[in-house]
DNA sequence: CTTGCTAGG
DNA sequence: CCTAACAAG
């Protein structure tokens, strides 16, 4: 279906699967998936059960993604930013796509391979989009904050329709901003940081409380200490001083799915540890 | 004496020393001496009982010579290139140098950190220079080469000046030049090679043949199968598919000092080895 | 501090 | 294939 697409749809149906009325998604933010390959991190996804793994920052092209990226039993698209080494995306799936979509039809987003979905048929009559994004950084400088605030702008539109369209949606992403105080280990060092302005926090405000998507995590973890990303520098990840800025942003049809969440830090294959949320494919009505 | 120098001469007086009859002296091309103390260069250097040591390719800034490089009872002067990480030259000594020169005089050898030269005081009533050069490669092209073959012209006029004014010296280095047939493995293969080239090889035999310096090393070991330098690529090292382009080269004085000389590959700093060489620094007459 | 690129070897 | 710089995070 696409050139990522390495089995054909037929073996999915003869794949076993750990239990076929739960979706488990997965986001995380690699850091160079050639760097987390050599981690340990394609294995561990081998035998994560995870049905559907969005990747950040793979900085890896085409040409690179060679066979030791290749599952037996899994989909894969790539969009990579034109810059090689840069950026980008990608979707990994043990469902087969329907179709997949390379970007949001703006620069930033396209260009550099910040945001990719495939679409899903999980047989409720409606499709679904799982989609991974990875938003700007604005730690270096204000010419990256400048850049991360646009996208924030012209991304915020998108979502906006497809609250109108009632697209069903889950974004897992790098989105590089933090909610609320719970969400960080240093909040008051931090209010000047990028990903802890008050007007990056306000962005999410309104993408929960105006258009209503779900922080499907938080949804069933309320307790603190949770981060999913660590600085490299000193001790940070050693002394848990961390930020919650990975997500899986879902459409709201998705809150009520929403059956366990964690974040696996067992084993460090990036600066960021993967996100890992179950989902109910059909849940039960008034449940 | 100069800014490297981190110990006053009266501590060498009290320095034990393996034989004071003896001069030793090594030359390596260390591909970074960053990389090569991660290696435990440092540590080899404090044990080995060498007495000047001369290094090429230090690829390091004053800025960058921090404690880790300091070795307690040596003195150590850097000549760096002025563009960061790129060559550079340096000696370590246990003898304290009466003085220091940066350079040759040329462009080449002078903004690119690639002569730096030292006198001794041998007791012997004349002094001694070591100097440690590092020769241009001419493998990465045409541009290259030719760089490399003015290096080699201007510098042969020096060496010209100095056997007219009788200079008593050592110039260890790394020449990226083989001498013969017995100097590389692969003869045959490398004609086209530079390094290999017969004009290069010719630019040798003048240096030995009418300007009357020596070879110290081959003037005691001649044998074949005793190289330098090996590539990274491939198993080169483990086969020993290797070249000698690294010498210690000698006014004519030397040649009846020359006792005994080695390539250290016991431990592996770089993709050069160490060349070490034995002078007895007051050879009976005749002998 | 870490990734991957690049130039240089 | 290895080193160090660099830009980016």
């Amino acid at each position: 279906m696409t050139p990522y697409t390495i089995l054909p749809k037929s073996h999915y149906l003869h794949t076993e699967h750990h239990d076929k009325s739960i979706l488990r998604v997965v986001s995380i933010n690699v850091n160079g998936l050639r760097a987390a390959e050599k981690k340990g991190f394609m294995h561990w996804l081998a035998q994560s059960e995870a049905d559907v793994v969005c990747l950040q920052e793979t900085r890896l092209t085409h040409e690179q993604w060679d066979d030791k990226f290749k599952l037996e039993g899994w989909f894969a698209h790539l969009f990579p930013a034109e810059k090689a080494g840069y950026a980008g995306t990608s979707i990994y799936s043990r469902l087969p796509f329907v179709s997949v979509k390379n970007g949001l039809g703006f620069d930033l987003a396209d260009t550099q391979g910040r945001f990719v979905e495939a679409e899903f048929d999980l047989g409720i009559g409606y499709p679904i989009y799982i989609a991974s994004l990875y938003l700007p950084s604005g730690s270096s400088g204000e010419e990256a904050q400048a850049r991360k605030d646009l996208f924030l702008a012209q991304y915020q539109t998108i979502l906006a329709t497809w609250r109108k369209e009632n697209k069903s949606v889950i974004v897992c992403g790098d989105y590089n901003i933090v909610h609320k105080r719970i969400d960080i280990k240093n909040w008051s060092g931090n209010q000047k940081s990028s990903g802890c302005l008050p007007h990056e926090r306000a962005w999410l405000d309104s993408l929960y409380d105006e258009l209503g998507y779900v922080d499907t995590f938080r949804e069933v973890r309320q307790e603190s200490d949770v981060y999913s990303w660590w600085s490299n520098r000193g001790q940070a990840r050693a002394k848990n001083v961390g930020w919650r800025i990975d997500y899986q942003v879902c459409s709201p049809d998705w809150k009520d799915r929403t059956v366990n969440a964690w974040v696996y830090k067992a084993q460090w294959f990036s600066d960021h540890a993967p996100v890992v949320i179950d989902y109910v494919i059909n849940p039960k009505q008034g449940e």
